[in-house]
DNA sequence: ACATAACCGAGACGGTACGTCAGGTCTTGAC
DNA sequence: GTCAAGACCTGACGTACCGTCTCGGTTATGT
């Protein structure tokens, strides 16, 4: 039983792809920072009026063409163990970094969202429905009598995450997946002993 | 024999006072993201082509016009006790929260950092020297035996500086002063049994 | 037994006069300038591929409108006497201007003639219809002996036309139905002794 | 003695001239209804923007390029003779015709005074600056007692205008330079003796 | 004192991209 | 086979800022 419209042509799937499609070369090409509607539009085919009508900004087409492109998402390990689930998720969460391109592109959507308070709150979402991953490690922990009880679900994230996207972001020292271990070794001793002076 | 200019008439400093002047002022009322230069062109009365002379882009500008307003730097507490030396240096580092237009100067630099890499350079060599303050503190607490010798500095700092960025960036949950302590507390958990199982 | 199409669906009389109303409406309300065929079908309910499907443009779906909301013909008086029916002929001509509408689509179709060549033969066939009438008049007056046989029909019914339109268009002076009679007495001065120095 | 601005880059001439120019051909080679600006701008090489800058619309553009072309203006003749004056003027007002190009932005112009009030005021004035010629013509007649002292100027005026103007928009027949003296007679007739029965 | 030079204001210029608008065509599914 | 709906391409619109470039005029030197 469907609802709602009855006439009208379809939605093109092949302007759509085509448009993700461009997005993701010319992001591949030029980077994040030269991508222009226009520019999507030209290499695309697709006429600017109809992203404009699918798409309300330039960040928001990237987004969209990322997670198109990602599809593969991050694993939610679950082996039993807090650490050895976080340390899987951390090492793979700092993989990134080999993808050059796919870093440039979080690091501008990541400044849009500084810029375009419309474009914030999609980042937001995305950026939650990443975080809850490891949150979910956590709990889990907490659940197995793993960690306290009361633990800062929230700092505990950004413990992990903080660092990343600073590293992300400034670029002070190169992010190595192979430090995931000692970083996750080291943010659980934090958080079994959070009283401990 | 003279090298350089002989003659000429000097910069105006009333030019530059207004330029920043205006700068801080738009920051205030409009954000980061709808300065423009020729918007700073007016308010402050001075030629768009002057202030191309002694600034190079738009975030230049803004930085320097922060840090004019900023003035007072960072403390860069020294008690003898690495806890509370990092406490007070938590706490003071959180506390920009209370002023949320340089908030949102800070978090429009981060953004143009990554949009623009001539501009990427001076960011970071701005955050490097705020970490330095924090480094600082760590290494006292390692030569006077409070921490571990092989302590990772850089992982150590971001630790701080991360999560704190992070909740700027992200703003997915409030950044409280209050908090400081508890991090700091738990931070340095982490940094003593860092082989802790 | 029919010819020609068989089955389908007949062309719907009320789509068509929702069109013709919608677009008399805005030209009502908001004059010819500014009604589009997104308009039109908008206000008139009526798809806009369903408008273009039975009017080629927006001045001809005008002037249809207009000749729909017309209707009452102009009058083609025959009295008897050439003058007698000129004035009469030029009091109802020029007793437009009471009508602003009227007017304003007028122009608008004059100036829609100029810019698009398919449209300027229908309305040049328009314009002649009206011509006709006039020249009827002038005919009549020939073959009763009151004009010289050898009359410039064209150029006598141009200074009818020319300075009505001209008036219209150029909007200089006001175009004032009381002028009639003494306007048409001076054209017949003019017409009457052609070769006097 | 000078007034005004003291500062400020000059305004180019050259890009004047080249952006005149450029309509001018355009309109010669494709007629008025398809100029764009853009397509002055990429023809000229001129940026759309100072095109912006100095003219509000396509047809002030036109109407600016227009006058440049003509240059020579209208002749002013001045023979001590009404009817020798006004035959001059009317040959030459006919002439027109011979430059087809000439036709197409007077007509161009004229629809978008219909469609643009904004330009109708401009171009109301233009007009009356040729109606002007005209019109002394008719005073020094009157001054010599050539016509009548009560001699309706405007309409009078029109008798020439109207008809000329008429055909031009309608083009229902041909304009002819050789008419000229047969069309002022007959209107002189009609001056002389308005109220001739 | 006065030339030199760098400064400053104003603002025109060539550009790039914006986001919008309307035009006219095409497709879908209902009637 | 017509209709409403509405997606689509096309092309131009007018705007906003960009960063560069004259201009005319204004200080500070240093000789």
């Amino acid at each position: 039983m469907t609802i709602g419209r009855t006439g009208g042509r379809q939605r093109s799937s092949s302007a759509r792809q085509a448009v993700l499609c461009a997005t993701a070369e010319l992001l591949d090409e030029q980077g994040y920072g030269k991508i222009t509607i226009e520019g999507v539009a030209a290499r695309s085919g697709v006429a600017k009026s109809t992203i404009y009508r699918w798409w309300k900004s330039k960040p928001a087409l990237v987004m969209e063409a990322q997670a198109e492109a990602v599809a593969q998402r991050m694993p939610e390990p679950d082996t039993g163990s807090v650490e050895a689930d976080l340390i899987a998720f951390a090492a793979a969460l700092y993989r990134v970094v080999e993808f050059p391109l796919r870093v440039e592109a979080l690091r501008g959507m990541m400044a849009e969202a500084q810029l375009d308070s419309d474009f914030a709150g999609h980042f937001r979402e995305w950026v939650q429905s990443r975080r809850k991953v490891m949150s979910d490690i956590l709990s889990r922990g907490v659940a197995r009598g793993e960690l306290a009880a009361d633990l800062d679900l929230d700092h505990a994230t950004d413990l992990i995450f903080g660092p990343f996207w600073y590293r992300l972001l400034v670029a002070h020292a190169p992010l190595d997946p192979a430090d995931a271990p000692a970083h996750i070794t080291r943010l659980l001793a934090g958080l079994r002993r959070p009283s401990v002076g």
